[in-house]
DNA sequence: TCAATAGATGGATTGCGTCTAAGAATACTC
DNA sequence: GAGTATTCTTAGACGCAATCCATCTATTGA
């Protein structure tokens, strides 16, 4: 990305660094209990530099997530307005493509010792959400009603989700995000959608 | 609910009041210029009070649709597993039904004006991620596998979310929230699933 | 008159996230 | 080497949301 030696002083800390000690900081005490100072002070910087290297406290666990979701929009609003069939699937399959990120899914497997499930749930609805947002922009361009796209945009960012929850909850080892994505595009054609409507 | 003269201070202050004088401010100078102190300060009362009416300040917004989720919610984890066909769909019909939320419709239709545009789609997530918990409970404990569930679940709950914003954008005055349901319900039936697999 | 109840209030506290001015460490140039 | 631009760190202050608590005020009913 950059040079490895350019002008200007160094990083002292990565965020690796942060990301490490917020984990331990979250399975000790909490998620709640542990304050960003707290997470600074064991990293050994000051609170401020927190900040330069994430944008929230929560970002530690989803920056990951939130990159690839980033480049994902990127790439959604580039698709022309012909051609979104095939380009879907693609792009969100890159997204989860080689996808393993560590402090996320650590904090969902220990979620109830972290005393993160209502948080988890809340940042998790948030990501979906922005997904969402891009997809449902796709459909609508390409003729879809606002109210149509708006559900099917939310179905394919909640497979994305859901797959990576999936993962993480059968243990983060056994398969990978993209093939629990697999899974959940194929449950997609086979779920009983006129349940609800019967 | 409760008596209309019991023991005690008579309530000095109303939701209503404070609503009001919420919007209004959000209206002149947006939601993010409008702090709580602002909102106390015009409707006349202090500013610890505000918390004895809403939970945040998003609330002011929100509360009333909260408040109908809290019910639906309350109704499906006690539906039976054995019949939910017909039960999902009662149930958030109900939810939607005679639903019309002056603050929050105020809010949809004004959302740039109001700088809030990044937080509706933040708390309308929030909303949909606790409905479509529900929902996925539901179906998990219907025997649907907890990656199928969500994406369900995402589906129907965006589907209620959906039918809000339509209505709200479509002026709130021409038709129901519970038409645009309707419209969404139906539009689940005939949504091209197939689309992202091909 | 006197409790009991329900609400209102001021004030303190915690913690997040923002911002700014100052300082420290590095590379580049002369 | 001396100076300079660049990049990062840091201390400190700020505004605000939200919680908490002790105290005060207004009402009902005995």
């Amino acid at each position: 990305m950059s040079s490895p030696s350019r002008a200007g002083r160094p990083k002292a800390s990565s965020r690796e660094t942060l990301a490490e000690a917020a984990c331990e900081l979250f399975l000790e005490r909490g998620y709640d209990a542990t304050s960003v100072a707290d997470i600074t002070q064991r990293a050994g910087v000051s609170r401020s530099s927190f900040f330069n290297y994430f944008s929230s406290k929560s970002d530690v666990l989803w920056s990951g997530l939130d990159d690839r979701i980033g480049r994902a929009v990127d790439d959604l609003v580039a698709v022309p307005e012909d051609r979104q069939g095939g380009e879907v699937r693609r792009i969100l399959t890159a997204l989860v493509d080689g996808f393993a990120p560590d402090s996320l899914a650590l904090a969902m497997t220990n979620s109830s010792a972290m005393g993160l499930d209502d948080e988890l749930e809340r940042d998790a609805a948030l990501r979906q959400a922005r997904l969402a947002a891009a997809l449902a922009d796709l459909a609508h361009r390409s003729g879809v009603s606002a109210l149509a796209a708006d559900i099917v945009a939310a179905t394919w960012a909640a497979a994305v989700i859901a797959a990576i929850r999936a993962w993480a909850e059968s243990g983060a080892g056994r398969g990978s995000v993209a093939d629990r994505f697999v899974d959940a595009m194929s449950a997609i054609g086979r779920l009983p959608w006129s349940a609800p409507t019967s």
